[in-house]
DNA sequence: GTCTATAGGTTGATAGAC
DNA sequence: GTCTATCAACCTATAGAC
């Protein structure tokens, strides 16, 4: 069983259910302007509300932007952890990154408003949103990190990666991914096998692959 | 013998140096604020000047911004291509996308303004500006494109990558780093080694790698 | 809860003196 | 070429009626 509620914190559905709709709203205007550029009349406006109605439900641009904003990293999150958990725990860790950056890349791909908002409001909300933000960005990374903690742990990533960069490198493939991805031809999960092929054997066919030290017996 | 000004694209120095001046500290406050929140009185006072002298120089604030995201994309790749002119011509397709990479990723992370002013502001210019950046970031990525097909050519990609989807996540890598690159304890050179590694061997090490047909003769 | 009306501030852009 | 002064437009946020 799941939360019934994705997007709230609070109670359910009496009283703030419009909170859910300007949320929304919000996410889909932030994501097309940025946070400077939308104005609360838009969001209104796509609310089916006037802009001062706004102001009962938030207490201002910034709040409303970093309410988006928590919703963006936290169901990204939700989405990697889900489809990692879908796995049933017998697969190698190599996997479970691939499975986290599948149900990731899907969120960011598929039901994107909130997400592709939060990466692209981060430079413009004022610091003390980005700060509080950046930290809980930060705990999302540490999920990811643990994970290549235990393929390292496993013989599965070699000495010579750094790991942090490593992470950063690939987490950057999937966030740059909105960016194009409406004019690719490939699916999210496909995506996600061409970085999966890349990670585990390189690029090159096996025979031109390099093989420092031993390689024929075993 | 190199360009002598790698900012200019009409005459040298005598009536226009102070276009250069305001192209640079346009491109430094852009890439902190954004298109939308970077205001014209900023920009002035950083380049030393009244906000309205700046309309001797530009037509507008969409033409400004303009300029600035013609150079960030023209510089970048300039240095990717004079990184890889440098290589000599004797290496191998891969070495080249590395080189490539190499010059791209440090012009990204060292001088960074104008590229990622460019990135940054992408998605809240006027779309009449887009639509042509759009244009010319493509041509860009017809470059990385060419080098992609001759590692195909030369058997140095195997037929199961699209070379198109590949290519834009690896470039993705390149273009998210600027956000995470000031808490990163590598430099720019050993991040696209991390990259290399894994392009061509994978993360795993040799004996585990899987060898689907044969892989024992020749 | 949502509306209308408006205060108060900032912005891009223009005009004209120097 | 650069300055000062200013206009018109837009924004966030608030106040008070309903």
């Amino acid at each position: 069983m799941e939360a019934p509620n994705p997007v709230s914190e609070n109670s359910d559905s009496k009283s703030s259910r419009t909170r859910q709709r300007i949320l929304k709203a919000a996410a889909g205007i932030f994501r097309q302007q940025g946070y400077t550029s939308a104005s609360l009349r838009e969001i209104a406006e796509s609310a089916g509300m006037q802009a001062g109605s706004l102001y009962y439900h938030f207490d201002s641009k910034e709040d409303l932007a970093e309410a988006v904003m928590d919703e963006g990293v936290a169901a990204a999150r939700r989405s990697a952890e889900q489809a990692l958990a879908a796995l049933g725990g017998g697969e190698d860790a190599l996997s479970a990154i691939e499975a986290a950056f599948r149900g990731h890349l899907a969120y960011l791909l598929e039901e994107s408003d909130f997400a592709v908002a939060t990466l692209r409001m981060l430079h413009q909300t004022p610091e003390a949103i980005r700060k509080r933000h950046t930290r809980k960005q930060r705990q999302f990374g540490q999920f990811y990190a643990g994970l290549f903690k235990q393929a390292r742990r496993d013989g599965l990533i070699r000495d010579d990666f750094d790991l942090s960069a490593l992470r950063m490198l690939l987490l950057g493939a999937l966030n740059w991914s909105p960016e194009w991805f409406d004019e690719g031809r490939l699916t999210a999960e496909q995506l996600v096998h061409q970085l999966s092929m890349m990670m585990r054997n390189g690029l090159m066919p096996p025979r031109l692959r390099v093989v420092p030290g031993a390689a024929t017996a075993r």
